[in-house]
DNA sequence: ATATCGATTATCT
DNA sequence: GATAATCGATATG
C-alpha cells in the first residue's frame, strides 16, 4: 500500500527532499485511530548559506537535532504559541531540514478537529461529507498541523520518523503531484529572496494561495 | 478580500 | 531587551 520513507530519502539536500515530500503522507497512530494528511506545502532550510535557517549559526541546544541523523523530527516553539514540525535532512554531521507547512486531511478528520479545538460537523464522525471550508482550517499551516496531529516539542523533538514504531512517520502511496511551484518562504525576514517554499499547484489546502 | 494587531515565551544579542 | 519559520480575531474596502 504505502511505503515508509527511510533514512536514505532524507539524507540529501533539503531542496531535493522538500520537492520530493510533496504528495507524500504524514501519518500518526494514536491508539486505534490513524491520522493521515497529504503534504501539499513545504519549505527547505539549508545547513549553510541560509540566514533564515535555525542551523545557520552552528549547533545550539535548540537545533542540535538538525546536526544529527536524517529523518528525525525537529520541533520548535514559535511566537510563544505554536509548534512547527521539520524533518532533518543530510547525513549526520551536516545540517538542513524541511518544514512541513500544510496538509490535505486524508484520515482522522474528527480527531484532528478535536485536537484543534474545533467542533466537528456531524459528517466527520459518521464518515459522511464534510465541507471543504471546514477541512481547510484543520492542517493548512505549520502550527495548525502540529495541533491537529498533537505534535509537541516536549514529546516529539528528535523522534525518528523513518519507522512506523515511532507512531509518527512518512510514507509514499504512489501519488504524484501534477505540478510543483517554488515561491519565497513565508514569515521570514532574512534570506527572504530565496525561493525555497514548494507547493502543489491547485491544492485547496495551502496556508496561502500559491 | 486584504490589512493590522495582540497573544505569549524560548532563544539569542 | 528584541525577535520570531504563526494564528485567530477584528476592522475596513
Amino acid at each position: 500500500m504505502a511505503r515508509t520513507l527511510l533514512a536514505a530519502f532524507f539524507a540529501r539536500d533539503p531542496r531535493r527532499v522538500a520537492r520530493d515530500l510533496l504528495g507524500k503522507l504524514l501519518l500518526r497512530q494514536r491508539g486505534k485511530k490513524r491520522l493521515a494528511g497529504r503534504i501539499v506545502e513545504v519549505e527547505a532550510y539549508l545547513g549553510s548559506d541560509d540566514a533564515a535557517a535555525h542551523a545557520g549559526a552552528g549547533p545550539t541546544a535548540r537545533n542540535r537535532v538538525l546536526f544529527g541523523p536524517p529523518g528525525r523530527a525537529y520541533v520548535y516553539f514559535i511566537y510563544g504559541n505554536h509548534y512547527c514540525l521539520n524533518v532533518s535532512c543530510q547525513p549526520a554531521g551536516k545540517a538542513g531540514c524541511v518544514l512541513i507547512r500544510a496538509l490535505e486531511p486524508v484520515a482522522g478528520v474528527a480527531e484532528m478537529a478535536r485536537a484543534r479545538g474545533l467542533r466537528a460537523p456531524s459528517g466527520a464522525t459518521s464518515g459522511g461529507p464534510v465541507s471543504q471550508r471546514f477541512l481547510r482550517q484543520l492542517t493548512s499551516g505549520p502550527g495548525r498541523l502540529c495541533a491537529a496531529f498533537d505534535i509537541t516539542r516536549e514529546r516529539d523533538n528528535g523522534r525518528n520518523l523513518t519507522t512506523r514504531t515511532s507512531q509518527i512517520w512518512l510514507a509514499d502511496d504512489g501519488y504524484r503531484p501534477q505540478r510543483i511551484l517554488a515561491t519565497p518562504r513565508i514569515g521570514i525576514r532574512k534570506a527572504a529572496g530565496k525561493r525555497l517554499r514548494f507547493v502543489v499547484v491547485g491544492s485547496l489546502f495551502l496556508s496561502r494561495a500559491k
